[in-house]
DNA sequence: CGGCTAGTTGCAAATCAGTCGCATGTAAAA
DNA sequence: TTTTACATGCGACTGATTTGCAACTAGCCG
């Protein structure tokens, strides 16, 4: 069971304790905080909502859990095509990997469910014989709103 | 004309003749290091590589070239899963875009075309409403060669 | 239940990628 | 040529992420 296909939301607490990592007061905190997000949040907005449930968080322990969360392949790590500076953006690895598009003039990120995806994923790991673990698909450009504004 | 649909090789400084973007010796340095280039090549390989051609060049120079080759479409920006370190990696932007597939055991970086992934596009684009002027798709997993040695 | 220990943390300093202000230099239009 | 808008080098700076280390603590063990 390499990767977490079948996930409830909420669930990153429990995964802990599966795989027999160590619970603390601070990953707690930081893990409701990823739990909970209802958009994406970088490193420095994670700390800011994190330490409002345990205000001893630290900006390193952000950092060390993210990187965690990432090798247990529990969070994606996205760009969102640097529209916002140059740093990263995390979310729950869901069920199923969706595309990310990055409006280039209103900042607007819309997610998007595609079976193509799926199927051109499939077809990388069997045509190239690559095991795949992490894929990230980003797209800029403009979105129906701001396409007809020129 | 919005993308560079049908360019050759090389042709990186016609672009800027055409576009009435001012050629320096400098930029023609980091533009032929790209050009020239047989892998991806972060800033910093770009800066050390440029230096032999006009030891001139600065590191601000090659960011500020960097910034202004992606503005253009010109090239790609990269992760490549940041299998080294957090910065980025850049490559001509050619006809066709392709998939970058990073092996996280032994860091091989394989690409790929796939009409698929221009299909998905063309949906994207379609079902959205959504103008693309940039993707970028990045795998991370094992390569053939090491999926067996686990 | 209290102690033990490996794993975790906060802190402050360090590193790393990328950016900026400014005085100087230069490509290319006139 | 002359001119000038644009590009450059330099050095300082910012923002993101990492690290070393001493103090702390989760959770196993008796």
């Amino acid at each position: 069971m390499p990767l977490p296909q079948t996930e409830m939301p909420g669930r990153l607490q429990a995964h802990f304790a599966e795989r027999g990592i160590r619970m603390t007061q601070q990953r707690r905190a930081i893990l409701s905080v990823i739990e909970t997000a209802t958009k994406h949040l970088d490193a420095s907005q994670i700390l800011r909502k994190a330490q409002k449930i345990d205000p001893s968080v630290d900006r390193s322990t952000v950092y060390r859990t993210l990187r965690l969360l990432k090798r247990q392949g529990l969070i994606d790590e996205l760009d969102l095509m640097h529209i916002n500076g140059e740093g990263h953006y995390y979310e729950r690895k869901l069920e199923r990997d969706h595309i990310h598009m990055a409006c280039l003039r209103c900042g607007k990120i819309t997610e998007f469910l595609s079976d193509s995806f799926e199927k051109l994923k499939q077809q990388v790991e069997k045509d190239c014989r690559f095991r795949i673990l992490v894929s990230r698909l980003e797209i800029g450009g403009y979105c129906a709103a701001c396409r007809g504004s020129n």
